[in-house]
DNA sequence: GTGAAAGCGCTAACAA
DNA sequence: TTGTTAGCGCTTTCAC
């Protein structure tokens, strides 16, 4: 390392002051002379000194620093959603360790553990797809570590969780389908341990009794945990099938698009034949024929929300869990506008 | 925080035993009584000690943390790196600080205080588009603190590099849409301060004066620092010339995607009346109509590359600064095959 | 208004 | 083999 830190010592030395004085002087405290302080500042600007934040970090026993376990950072929803977590955190002086769980529990595991080594102040956590227990978060309660999970998060934990109206937007995303004229709808979805992919499909199954229509298993498919893999099986799947569906809810947009290709390749014509509609509003999603109707998810928001949230905690060790309920869109493109 | 925290001089207490014993003990040292090392050990267990990251970090005067800079997280290709940073940092026991400069100058600026004030044992640093001098970087010399430039470097820098032959490829590509009979090819570029736009340019340039062609200025597009802003107007402009290019070497992917879409919108055929290139080889490259061809840049191997180089540097301080020259590679789809 | 000393949690040189 | 001591850089009582 840089042997040539600037140490408040040095100073001292340099003035025939002590440490503590020099300390003084440079963290404006009060009972310090205005010539000390002008001199120990002038000195302290030309030798560039720059405080030991490890030190302090030490001394107040915190680091400033908040841990975020992400399942994937090339993912564009959790990208934005970083880049709301960086605001804030920045803003308020935080570091942002990130942590890819890349959908393993295990990962989220080591993640969580290796953060709380490095005493990260507080934790956002998004949790993998493989994950279906909740035995690893133990610790966090444990070391009462601010916590706060977000979009994917773990509902039955007694701490703070910032997410989406999954039930409600994937209830009227269907709705829609159905007010398009489409009967046969299916729905590519997550793992159901998770809940916000419980919820997304109890919304779709729930829009379709609500409206007289029969849940078919056919229609529904639940994928493992790399869903990209197989969105060309899940399409040849669907659109071979005796009765193929009339509509596709995709699990995203770029799978949607996926769909799309491969349903225009079959010589099928949409949304006439089949209705596609995606997940998470991509900008690309405006540039495809035909565009993609999608849902909408404010991701930089739950980014700032969370880290608002987390930040309080942390602030207030003792403020009580929040739960912030953030409300997506149904974003109508060409790609389900069957009715004028 | 958690005034929990179980440390050292705990578990010497409970075992009548002194610090330093303990912490031999915990650290598999050679000098101590199997018996001594194994109650210790118990204890720690039971206990869940785990070793103050903070104290040893200020021992240690090392951090064990690296500091990342990039233009923007939710860049795909940026995206891409940070997981192969990931990778190789947290293999190696490091953790990763991410700040974004949002293309701007003076949030570079802030981030390297920030980081360096931090104490990061190293930087990663992708330069923003704002900047066109490198002031700002003398500090991170002066402390010599390690670092490596990646992508978007800083080329007359005398630090390590690691970036992918744009020149090459831009020229490769260049002399690929001549190949496929194009002769009026457009080219939009990122700003010409920065050494890998211009190497782009100079490539494309270079392509078209070896093969006799004429470069024109109408059809050289140099943006400022939100080019998705204006991919609209620019296409717009190019298709409406009295002699419109048949060929545009794009930005990106997604810029790419968007004016594919313009010009389908227009009528024109791609890619027989216009050729689209693009850049990055996004997934979605494969799912439009026609499928784009794209330059394929190794993202997570820079990330990976460029992490390897630090931590060597920051292990070994008077290890010399290395250029890492990665290769690109085109990727021929069917938005650029004109010839059979 | 300033200095001396203790202490944050840990390691390591030196003693015993 | 174990304990004592010092010290990493800083803040903060407590004396003076």
């Amino acid at each position: 390392m840089k042997h040539t830190a600037v140490t408040i010592k040095e100073i001292a030395r340099l003035l025939g002051l002590s440490k503590s004085t020099v300390s003084r002087a440079l963290t404006e405290h009060a009972d310090v002379n205005d010539e000390t302080r002008r001199k120990v500042q002038t000195v302290a600007r030309q030798l560039q000194y720059e405080p030991n934040k490890i030190a302090l970090n030490l001394k107040q026993q915190c680091t400033r620093t908040i841990g975020v376990i992400v399942p994937e950072t090339a993912n564009v929803f959790f990208a934005k959603v970083m880049g709301g977590i960086q605001e804030v955190a920045n803003e308020a002086g935080y570091n942002v360790v990130v942590c890819q769980s890349n959908e393993s529990y295990a990962a989220e595991k080591e993640n969580i553990r290796s953060l709380i080594a490095n005493q990260v102040d507080g934790l956002l956590i998004s949790v993998s797809q493989e994950t279906d227990n909740t035995d690893h978060f133990d610790i966090i309660l444990k070391k009462n570590i601010p916590v706060v999970f977000f979009d994917r998060i773990c509902e039955a934990f007694p701490t703070s969780q910032v997410f989406t109206n999954n039930y409600e937007i994937s209830f009227e995303a269907t709705e829609h389908l159905i007010a398009q004229g489409c009967r046969r709808i299916a729905a590519i979805s997550g793992p159901q341990h998770l809940y916000h992919s419980r919820n997304r499909l109890q919304g779709y199954k729930d829009a379709l009794r609500k409206n007289g229509l029969p849940i078919i298993d056919n229609y529904i498919i639940t994928h493992g945990n790399h869903p990209e893999k197989n969105i060309e099986q899940y399409t040849k799947h669907l659109i071979t099938l005796a009765e193929p569906p009339d509509a596709i809810f995709a699990i995203n947009d770029i799978a949607a698009i996926e769909m799309m290709h491969i349903i225009k390749q079959h010589g099928l014509k949409i949304p006439v034949d089949i209705a596609v509609l995606g997940f998470n509003n991509e900008t690309i999603g405006n540039f495809v024929e035909p565009s993609l109707s999608t849902i909408h998810l404010p991701a930089s928001e739950m980014g700032t929300i969370a880290t608002q949230v987390l930040l309080s905690q942390i602030s207030d060790t003792n403020c009580k869990p929040q739960k912030k309920l953030l409300k997506s869109s149904l974003v109508v493109r060409e790609s389900t506008s069957r009715v004028r």
